[in-house]
Formats: C-alpha cells, structure tokens, sequence
DNA sequence: GGATGTTTCAAACAGTCGTTTGAATAAATG
DNA sequence: CATTTATTCAAACGACTGTTTGAAACATCC
C-alpha cells in the first residue's frame, strides 16, 4: 500500500503548510516539493487543491466534533435532572480541539489550521465548514439555551460570535501572543489554556445584560 | 490633480476587494478593472502589490488608532485620581474603529478588513502591523493594568488575546452571525455591539481566576 | 507467465500573476 | 510659446498557477 502512504504524506505536509501560510499561499508544487511526491499524485488521490483543503480539514475536524458531541452528552448524563452547567458545555467544546494539538505528533499545525479556516473566505471551504459543524453548532446552540435560560436570543447569539472569536484567535494566532507580549503560549499545557478560555468565556457569557435601546424604526 | 483621484480609486477599491476576498485572492487585474484605472497606475503610485495593501491599512488605521489613544487620554483626564474604569479602556479600544465603519461610506468593507489583517499571516504585512500599533499596545496594555490591578501578568496577557479575538472576529466575520445564528448584524447600530462587546469582554478581563498548576519541570 | 488494475512520473497545457518598459498624453513651469 | 515634469496607457516580460495527458512502473490476480 504505497498509495496509502503518498496520501499520507501529502496530507500531512499540505497541512503543515496551510496553517503556517494560508491556502491561497501555498501551491501544490510547494506541497510535492516538501512532500516529495509526484505533482499529479495530487490531483490522482484527491482531485483537485480545494478537495486536498476539504480532505485536510476533515480528517482532523470529523473526530474533534464527534469528541465534542460525545463529551457534551457525557456532561448532559452527568447533570443529571440538574441545569447543565456551562462550564462543561465550553470545554466539551473547547478541549477535543485543543487536546488534537498536543496529541497528535502534527506539531500544532492542525488547530492553527482550524483556527484560519473559521477566518478563511474561501466561499467553497465555507460551505463545507457550515455542514461539517452543523450537528456541532445544533447541539452546543441548544446546550447553551439550557445553562443560560433566559438569555434573550439575541444576546446569545452576539456571545457565541465573541466566544468563537476569542477561541478561534487562541487556535489560530498563538504565536501572536508571544510576539506581543511575551507570553509564551507553548510554555504550558493545553489544560491550563483551555481553563483560562473557559474562565474568560464563561464570565462573559454570564454578563449583566445592558439593557439595549430599541432600534427606531423611520419607515 | 487626476493622480489623486486614480490614487483614491485604487485605494477605495482594493480596500473593498481586500476586505471582501482576502489580499491573495484578489489581483491587481481585478482591482484596476473594478477602478477602471491602468494596471501600471497601481505601480506608479504605489509601487507594489504589497505596498498598496500597507497604504490601504494606514490610511484608515492610522486615524483609528490616533482616536483610540486619544480616548484613552481623555479617560484618564475623566477618571482623575480614581481607578481608571475597565470599561472606559474597552471603549477607548473598540468605538473609534467600529465607529469608522458606520461614518464612512465603505460600506463596512474597512472594519472586514482590519479584521482580515490580524488573522492574515503575511509576514510583511506582520511587521508593519507591529510598527502601526506599537503605541496602541503600550498605552493599553498600561491602561489594562491600572484598571484591573493584582491581575497575573500571564493572565493579564491571555485575557487581551482574548480580548482582541472576540473584537477581530467581530469586525471581519459579522456576517457569520447571520448565517449561523439568524441574527442580523447590522441591524443594530455600531454603539450597540460596541456595549455587547465591551460586557463580554470587560466581565472575562474581570473573571475569578483560576490558579493554575506550577509546570513541572522535568530538567 | 500474461493480463489487469493501481500508482507514479515527466512533460506539457492554458491561464494568471506581479512587474517592467517605452511611448503617448496631460499638466505645470519657464 | 516651448520645455520640462507628472501621469496614463497598451503591450510584453518571465515566472508561477492548477490541471491534464499518456506513457512508464508497480502490484495483484487468474
């Protein structure tokens, strides 16, 4: 089974690559190059650049959100007939993506990887990424409803983008942190960042609600 | 002067086009035929692709970031010999840019962009980010500390990356929240996701923290 | 062994990319 | 007016892009 392995090894370096330059960035000569792989085995194994992006993507992603799905019902049977608790709902979110970094031997270069999709504006990733976490955005949209009862939808919705955003940034731009302030977000293990996440988020999510003025209608 | 208005289209269109597809996606063929301008123009008033993408980001960056510190000062004055108030900071942060969105007439395309560019991995375009907004990292990062005092450096630095993906994500991806939520962004005014933002974040900076455990070190 | 199907490979395809050139035009200056 | 300077323009440059082709090399099965 060479075939097996040339597939491997072509998604593991267009992986590498991805998340350290962007799609648009990197091109499947560089990929061959560094993978030491035919050109064409490229376009024989996947079909095209975006079905590589789509096969890269997926196959790192489909067990993280299987993960989140199962530790979000793990945190459901736990509750028992209590409130779910929405520390739990966070890290059932947050921990199988951060976990996939420091578990796989990928050297980090798949969250990055995630991170930057969520930014990407690729139309066509787009829509792949929408039915790759459609069960994960149903599922975790209603668990939140349940630990926060009585948040007006509106205002849950505005805290879920903030929440995506600060754990997208995290994924994404670690190094970033470093480079700003010195920080070095290698320094400790994925359990303490996800704690500081889950303590940020959820404090934000439980904010006192400002009171917002209607919007004047002039029509 | 006909050049300042080659000029002014090149840069009014590009900002769209960077905004809209990203700085690798879009070509300078796609820009000087959306301008109706030359495609040599782009290179003799800017000099080069990479170029044009720096004087598109300062020439409304620069403004945004004059008025946050000049927020902030205005803060300080107000607060005195009191505490400077967390809030006050976040606003300083948050409505000069999300404010040009709404003043100017780009549509929006601005804030997309900004936002684009903290998530974007061109190195050169890293670096210049870093010159643009040395004073603006200082001047907050001291103001941070004055309003929130006691607070864990490391903390400190984990939280403002937070901080800063809730406010980038919300800038270049609003339209995500339609399409995930139902929820319009732009149905409200800028002053009241800038008021959702700084609950959110403001209650995260002031989160009960957790002590985490000392890294073991192995050596 | 020969035939069949799978995987690799070098080469080329048709485009697009950022950039450069040198002449043509417009504006400003004496 | 002529002359210098600033700006526009069409055309081309070489390099790079994703993709396709058809023949080799390899494995598998009868």
């Amino acid at each position: 089974m060479a075939s097996t392995d040339t597939k491997t090894k072509i998604l593991d370096t267009a992986e590498r690559l991805f998340a350290q330059k962007g799609f648009d960035a990197v091109s499947l000569r560089n990929i061959v190059e560094a993978a030491k792989v035919n050109l064409a085995a490229v376009h024989y194994h996947f079909g095209s650049k975006q079905a590589l992006l789509h096969a890269v993507v997926s196959r790192r992603l489909r067990p993280v959100n299987d993960e989140r799905l199962a530790m979000l019902a793990e945190a459901r049977i736990k509750a028992g007939k209590r409130k779910l608790k929405l520390e739990a709902v966070l890290e059932s979110l947050f921990v199988p993506v951060f976990r996939a970094q420091a578990s796989h031997k990928s050297g980090g270069s798949f969250t990055r990887l995630i991170g930057r999709v969520v930014f990407d504006r690729n139309a066509e990733l787009q829509k792949f990424m929408v039915g790759e976490l459609a069960q994960v955005i149903i599922q975790f949209s209603r668990a939140f409803d349940e630990a926060l009862p009585g948040l007006d939808k509106t205002e849950m919705d505005w805290r879920s983008h903030f929440m995506a955003g600060a754990m997208a940034h995290t994924l994404c731009n670690a190094d970033l942190l470093a480079s700003f302030t010195g920080t070095d977000a290698g320094a400790e293990g994925y359990e303490t960042t996800v704690q500081r996440l889950v303590d940020f988020t959820a404090a934000g999510f439980r904010a006192k609600v400002f009171t917002h003025p209607k919007k004047q209608k002039s029509s």
